[in-house]
RNA sequence: GGAGAGGUGGCAGAGUGGUCGAAUGUACCUGACUCGAAAUCAGGCGUGAGCGCAAGUUCACCGUGGGUUCGAAUCCCACCCUCUCCGCCA
């Protein structure tokens, strides 16, 4: 959510810098919502201060025995207008919540305006893509020759774009999370958290899923409790954390690291990356959160992107880092930085993380803030990024270190965790 | 799933219709005393929002949402959550 006060002062603006990422912020709709608001919001509390005044005079008469029907009638005729006040005001209120809920973040203004992926920036590249001198195969011909990796089971068992794994694949796959795990507790200080799977609504509503993209989670309903909704990321419940709370400034930066699976129901994403493992409806995924004084939270960018950038490198995988223009950024974000991995099948560089700032614009939702001693609470700046979406990187795997007889070779960094393997093979 | 108890400020804990945003203790902050600390004493110490240049002032908030009332932490209804015992279970 943007800062009322921002909106009150310089609407325009606001609208301008929303323009860029071809969001259009209508100003008369929210000038003339905000006027109703202040009126009504001005003559609401006089009549309330009116009615408390007269009923503490009624309670001071008859603690001394006095008579107190005078009062009591000219208070009397206050109830119903009074009523139809406060009624009006929280209409308007909720109204002017739901607008600003609807509203995205400012980008911050070192990002590019542009309309969509075209206009996004290359930032930086590492490593050199790999010259094969056989055709490289895709992840789903290799795993499926490996005869490790498996989607006609998963659509028996559940339908597309879900998959299972067996045998040295499926170890790979957990090894990859645990050796981000490992890397970034060790290496980056970050603090290993489990948190629930399931969550509720206002959790959505604080990182910015809700109320506008409902249709990209599967929800679970109850019949006697709550809606409870699958996350589609770790940065649901673990930013989460901090809603409601205040914490003192000397425990900052915070940095928490998951990993769990992901649920997206994507609707909208029929037709795309239909084949493999690309874009599933369950994947795993090690996220990188953050909260940080507002001062920080750009340095914090860069660092929490490095440390994803790390896991790559780590890997040997090729990549390269993308600064996402105004136009393709997420609702929630102020900036971001997009880690796109090699895949050789593809020939081009596809999605592996997204890193991102989103400001004070999560913790304005959900209220997390911290307090300098005995200081006003501020809030937080909160960030996060995938370190790595683990499923992706294992299509990587495959596909970079495959050979000519299609086996693949285990990264050297990853054997560790793989009980010393070097190479995964056809049974 | 069954039975019972309970949700009040950072924590503990009073408060069962009126001057209660809420006693008291504790923690914390400031000051005094002290060479310094402890102890002691004095003062301060919740969150959100409105109006105002400001000083300030008004409103809301006692798990959440409704209701009764001139007036609700207190009464009524629903929901959520916690604890204890029993049952079941990995």
């Amino acid at each position: 959510m943007l800062d009322i006060q921002l909106l009150r002062k310089d609407a325009a603006l606001v609208a301008e810098r929303l323009a860029a990422r071809g969001f259009v912020f209508d100003v008369a709709y929210f000038e003339e919502l905000e006027g109703a608001r202040k009126v009504f919001q001005t003559r609401t509390q006089e009549a309330q201060a009116k009615r408390n005044t007269l009923s503490k005079q009624i309670g001071m008469l008859k603690g001394k025995g006095e008579d107190t029907m005078a009062v009591m009638a000219e208070v009397a005729g206050l109830g119903d207008e009074l009523k139809d006040l406060e009624n009006r005001l929280s209409e308007l209120q909720a109204e002017l919540n739901d607008f600003l809920m609807g509203v995205p973040n400012l980008p911050h203004e070192s990002v590019a305006v542009g309309k969509d992926e075209t206009a996004n920036v290359e930032v930086s590249r590492w490593g050199t893509p790999k010259t094969f001198d056989f055709t490289v195969r895709d992840h789903v011909d290799l795993g499926e020759g490996l005869g490790q990796l498996d989607f006609a089971a998963a659509v028996k068992i559940t339908g597309s774009r879900f998959s299972v794994m067996k045998g040295g694949l499926a170890r790979l796959h957990r090894a990859l999370a645990q050796f981000m795990l490992d890397v970034h507790t060790a290496e980056h200080g970050y603090t290993e958290v489990y948190v629930p799977y399931l969550v509720n609504a206002d959790s959505l509503r604080g990182t910015g899923n809700l109320p506008k993209f409902e249709e990209d989670l599967f929800q679970v309903p109850r019949p006697d409790a709550e809606k409870l909704y699958l996350i589609p990321t770790a940065e649901v419940p673990v930013t989460n954390l901090l809603r409601d709370e205040i914490v003192a400034a000397e425990s900052l930066p915070l940095k928490f690291v998951a990993h769990t699976p992901c649920f997206r129901s994507e609707a909208g994403s029929y037709g795309r990356d239909t084949r493999g493992m690309i874009r599933q409806h369950q994947f795993d995924k090690v996220e990188l959160v953050q909260m940080v004084k507002p001062e920080d939270s750009y340095a914090a960018l860069e660092a929490l992107t490095g440390h994803a950038e790390t896991i790559l490198q780590k890997l040997g995988l090729p990549y390269r880092k993308m600064a996402l223009c105004s136009g393709d950024m997420g609702f929630s974000s102020a900036k971001t930085y997009d880690l796109e991995v090699w895949l050789p099948a593809q020939n081009t560089y596809r999605e592996i993380s997204s890193c991102s700032n989103f400001e004070a614009f999560q913790a304005r939702r959900m209220q997390a803030r911290f307090k300098v001693g005995q200081g006003k609470p501020e809030l937080l700046h909160t960030l996060n990024g995938s370190g790595l979406a683990v499923g992706r990187t294992l299509v990587a795997i495959l596909e970079n270190y495959q050979n000519a007889d299609g086996s693949v070779t285990v990264p050297e960094a990853l054997r560790p965790w793989m009980g010393g393997l070097e190479r995964l093979t056809a049974a």
